[in-house]
RNA sequence: UCAGUCGGCCGGACGGCCGCGGGCGCACGUUCGAAAGGACGCGUUCGAGGAAAGUCCGGGCUCCACGCGGAUACGGCGGCGGGUAACGCCCGCCGGGAGCGAUCCCAAAGAUCGCUUUUAGGGAUAGCGCCACAGAGAAUAGACCGCCGAUGACCCGGCGAAAGCCGGGAACAGGCAAGGCUGAAACGGUGGGGUAAGAGCCCACCGCGCCAACCGUAAGGAAGGCGGCACGGCAAGCCCCGCCGGGAGCAAGACCGAAUAGGAACACGCGCCGCGCAAGCGGCAGGCCCGUCCGUGGGUUGUGUUCGGGUUGGUCGCGAGAACCGUGCGGCGACGCACGGUCCAGAGGAAUGGUCGUCGCCUCGGCAACGAGGACACAGAACCCGGCUUAUAGGCCGACUGGCGUU
């Protein structure tokens, strides 16, 4: 048994494409996805920051606001053993402070309840969710 | 003091709280993993740029290729000298172009000198090719208008006895290239002589070409002499000459290192039955595999250890150097040398962030105090250096040019 609400950052790849066919949770500054991986265990945690929302600058200020958002909020709302990808969107790196951290807060508590739903009805692969799969970063 | 051009420099400052990555020290435990190795604690310290960018040149480093020399092909470079590890970069100089001023000069043209600025600047008698449009003519040029011929052949009219005179029109052969026109460029310019008209045909000055004392390391400069003048431009067209160049790149490359399959070495083992002289074949049992246990079915077949190989994965490569700062000396300068001091990012889905305060800056409102707003120019290291190019709000310093003001 791990410690509670311990956070693994994703690092490969392929994590990053088994969580795109989880929930989602769109929000005017943030995207966030979310899947269960195992019942129990750490946290999972990725970024991800398109050539779409702008240079090399302004991806790396999202990643960063995205960061800092995520250390303040999951703590409290997230879920033991869920994978979650934070995604930029082009409101990120411009967005007053307080209302990302509210966008972010809001998405994790509305997913932890798509979690707990899917989980009781073992509906876990909701694929009819995705129209189109958002372009991914290198 | 203001504006413009050029060059150099900076490119928000300080602090509180929370957080992230690296180094070092202390803890030496927990956890993930087959292993290699990773993650987690506390303290301390360091933590984006002048362009980190474009990836256009030059190197270091790594692997691959490679006897030596030459030739050719391909690519790059191109005044000279210097700087440099090297360069297509930098500095100085030379030549050419442009602008301004002064002098020579009646003036113009031109020359000389000074300042500013610009320039990919080897070869056009090695050869080939091209020179659009316009224009008469574009390369051993050409004759459209024009000039001469023309003090008029010839024609018409008038006068006259005639010779002829007066008025009007006007051609050929032939000569010329001054003037006009076109053009990026027209086979020297100005003045005089000369001539039917002209022409370097001749002369003076200027320009041009060839030779050249002497000066300079050299590019090159040049006193002087000779020549009536010939030799157009384009080589970022082919080309010729000289010099340089092996290829790929940190996803380079090195090391560590499961399972499975296949490989090698060594040790040990090789049951029972049938067939067969033997080699061997078949069956049974056993072992192993099909996630585990039981059952059933199937497959496979000596066992163990070690070595080698290398996949997922991991570690290194990875930052003390063509380094930075200061002082002194040498050099016009690029830069070099000496001495002293400093350690200055190293990620890997990728750290340098969030928030608050004070000040600065910009925008808006306001007479002002002040208030509101602003992620406040361009932009984010990815093996490392030297350059070039491109982007860039605002600010500082210097030089030059011009305007205004003051003495």
């Amino acid at each position: 048994m791990s410690p509670p609400n311990t956070v693994e950052r994703l690092r490969k790849r392929s994590q990053f494409l088994l969580v795109r066919n989880g929930y989602r949770a769109v929000r005017p500054t943030v995207l966030i996805e979310a899947r269960q991986r195992a019942p129990d265990g750490p946290i999972g945690l990725g970024f991800t920051a398109s050539s779409k929302i702008g240079g090399a600058v302004v991806r790396n200020r999202a990643k960063r606001r995205l960061r800092e958002a995520a250390r303040q909020a999951l703590p409290e709302f997230g879920q033991a053993g869920v994978d979650y990808v934070f995604v930029a969107r082009r409101g990120t790196p411009d967005a007053a402070w307080d209302a990302l951290l509210d966008d972010v807060r809001n998405a994790l508590i509305r997913l932890r309840a798509e979690l707990a739903e899917g989980r009781a009805e073992r509906a876990p692969w909701p694929r009819s969710k995705r129209p189109s799969p958002p372009k991914e970063s290198e």
